[in-house]
Parts: C-alpha cells; structure tokens; sequence
DNA sequence: GTTGACGGCGTACGGCGTACACCTTACCGT
DNA sequence: ACGGTAAGGTGTACGCCGTACGCCGTCAAC
C-alpha cells in the first residue's frame, strides 16, 4: 500500500466526498469508518487524520451537501420566497437520502446550517415580519424548513399490497386507518396502490402554514400577553 | 446464577419494563442487549428468548408505553378531541424522551400503533370531514399527531449562553439568527435566556393546523382536479 | 541534508448484536 | 410418582464496530 501510488493523497474534502458517495448508494446504516477507508483504499485509521471521528465525519458530509443549496432566490413576494427554499431543500434531501436521519441527530449548528437558518429568517423580517413572529413562524415550519417531514406512515421498503383476507382483517381491526389509506392523492381513489403522492402531503401542510402564517401577519399578530 | 432464585423467571413484560425503565434513565443511547441483561441478572442471551432481537425489544418498547395513552376521550367537538389528544401523545413523549428516535425509526407499524392512528382519524371521519381530506389532514400533522415536532433548533443539551464576544461575532455571522433567538415566548423577549417555550411553540403551531384545516372543512375542500 | 509535520499503517482493546449448542427447570399427562 | 417436553437460562464464539497509541515513510522548508 503506497501511499501515493495513483490514488493520490487523501484530504478532508476526498474523504468527505467519498463518504457521500457511498451514503448515497448503500444507505446511512451501510456507512462505517471502515468500509469507508476500504473504498479510499486505505486502513480505518488513516481517516482519523481527516476527520475527529465517526460524528465529525457525519457532520461534515451535512456541511458538505448542504452547500448544494445555493443563496436564496428573491421569489418577489415573502411567500413564494419561502415556499421555492423549502421545496429546494425538499429536493435535496430526495437527492440524499440519509440526510434526513443525519440532521435529526446533528447536535451541533454548523455555520453552513446557521446560515440556511439565518437566509430564511431574513426572508420574514425584510418582509416586516415581527422578530416574535418571525420567532413562532420557524417553529411552526420546524422540520419543513429543513425539507421533511416526518409522515406517519413512513415506509422505506414498502409493504406487498394486503391479500383480501388480510385486507378483510385489516379493516375490521382498523376501519379509519384502511379507509384513509385507500385515499390516493392525486389518481381516482381507488385501493392503496402506492397510498399517496408525497410530494402533494407536503405542499398541502406547508400551504397550511404559510396560509395561516399570512393571516397572522397580515393582522399584525401578537403574543398573548399571558 | 440460579434462574429463579429471587428475581424469579423472565417473561416478555418483564423484559420490556426493564428495558423503559432503563431507558427512561439512562437514554436511548445507553441501552444495549448487554446492559439490559446485566439489569435483569441475566447472561445477555437469555433475552432472546422472549425479543427477537434488539429491533424488537424497540418495537415492544415502544408498544408498551404507548399503551399509556388510554382510549380518546371526546371532548364535544372534534377540534379540541384531536387538539387534546395530540397533546397528551405530547406529554407522553416528554415523559419518555428516547420515544420520539424510536417511533422515526419504527419500519413495521405495530397494532398499537395502529391503533392509535384509526381512533384519531376517527375523530375527522365521525365529525364529516371526506376521506380525501382525512387523508390530508393526517399527513399534515404528520409527526406532531404523535405528539412530537422535529424542531429546528432542538439541542438536548443546551449551550451555555454565549460570551460577549462570541455574541458579537455571531450577530455579525448570523444576524437574523441571532435577532429570532433572542426572543423569548412568554417572557418579554430580552435575551437568550433559554431561548423559547417549547409548550407553546408546539400549540402555536398545532394551531395553525387546525385552524387551516377548519376552513377546509367548512368550505367543503375537494382535491384539485389536476 | 536535516528536520519537522503530515499522512498512512499495525496492533490492540473493549463494546456491540447474535448464531448455535447445551443444560436446567417447571409443568404436564399418564 | 414419573417421565417427557417445552420453556427459560447459559457459555462460547464470531464478526462487526469505533478508536487509542505508537511507529514509519514522504515531502517541503530551511
């Protein structure tokens, strides 16, 4: 194993990438140092010169493919402003995606999240949002403006559709929750059938939101004095 | 180690009460098959046979406690039904904080679960909403009908606040960051000072919801014909 | 040419989940 | 009373994981 022997140096930035790579095709739960050096073609510790560790490594590959996600795009209004930068960040957890899981368990704001966050939040004050509005408004997109949601019926690998006998049993034991799940967004309800359109649930809540965030702000919303 | 010699025999319950008990402790983190066998005086193979394995001790983890939730109690109409509901769901998963990483994680929805889901979604249906907007409505609560949001600036353990300096240095980074955290919900928003009300972070936006969802529900929302 | 920093290597440790084969107990029908 | 059988518990072992520590080769700056 010559340490330069075309495969060049390694640096942060190839470990980095490298790491996405990888995530990206085999999955977060696939990621270990190991199996990363492995790839580089190099042994476990060597990445430890790059990187802390294991957590520094998954922080890093959020830095990094949070910088996909260019300035924000002035849209004209607040509204359409927002909307387009949630629905880009939507993308590109689509594109990568064990980032969702990895923002969940990040502890520490990076700058480059810092100054997501900050981009949006300066949407809503140019637009004369309150600083207490603005305030409630980010927690009410919560995750959404990170891109996701946590749906409740989640399912990375999704089931076989039910046999009729499990079917009949199904909606004998949870009649609402078949029923509901017979809905499908954007075809002619008919059975489950792939459920529904994803990408319509989140515009749908995030309409909500951004609707009745409008009204607050058009009415000069306050807190409560308690 | 004699297996009944005070601590009598195993059973799947008692397993998994240990394994909440421990959890609620010492974080989800913390537990292991290992661990939770030394708990129990017990090698660490003698689980198996009452969990399939560690996913599973999860999943039944996560069944038991969520039969803390007794039966929905209707509350006259269906607004404060859900709205009560959903903040029960919220108070169990403060009482149960590695909850919330367990249920994002879940892949096979248990009865329990289930459960849960139809008698909420029963609440709409009984109450006239459509089917398709059953439908909706529960993806756009998405997490919070659990009882939990993602939120954006979740930080298990918080930072000390900032020193002058760094204060400076991160109003001139991240100004509008730093002008929305110094609000303070229900106190006259000074400083950082722990930042924000969760409680009422997580009603205002819950309210938002259902306030967006009762106009839907009044104005008799039908899907776009796309 | 020497020196130092940097990148990479090897070994090793303690932890994890769990397969497999075995032993022990409790309880059953006879 | 007794033998059988399933359920509960044990021990050993394997292959993974993250990573501490110490060493060595390479290369750039002097």
């Amino acid at each position: 194993m010559p340490p330069t022997a075309e495969r060049g140096r390694l640096n942060r930035e190839r470990v980095l990438t490298a790491a996405v790579a990888y995530t990206d095709e085999h999955g977060l739960d696939a990621i270990s140092m190991r199996r990363l050096a492995a790839e580089l073609g190099v042994v476990p510790m060597a990445l430890y010169k790059h990187v802390a560790d294991k957590e520094a490594l998954l922080d890093g590959m959020a830095d990094l493919v949070l910088t996909e996600l260019g300035p924000i795009a002035d849209a004209g209004d607040w509204r359409s402003t927002v909307r387009a930068r949630i629905l880009a960040a939507r993308e590109l957890l689509a594109r990568h995606r064990w980032l969702r899981r990895v923002l969940e368990t990040r502890v520490q704001q990076t700058p480059t999240m810092l100054n997501y966050l900050d981009s949006l939040i300066a949407v809503f004050r140019r637009a004369g949002f309150s600083d207490v509005l603005t305030h409630h408004v980010m927690h009410a997109l919560g995750s959404r403006a990170w891109g996701f949601t946590q749906e409740l019926f989640d399912d990375p690998n999704p089931a076989p559709p039910p046999t009729p006998e499990q079917l009949a049993f199904l909606s004998q034991a949870f009649p609402n929750v078949v029923a509901m799940a017979a809905v499908a967004a954007h075809s002619d309800g008919s059975v489950i059938e792939r459920g529904c359109d994803d990408q319509f649930e989140f515009e749908f809540a995030l309409d909500l939101l951004l609707d009745g965030i409008s009204v607050l702000q058009a009415a000069q919303w306050e807190p409560p004095r308690n």
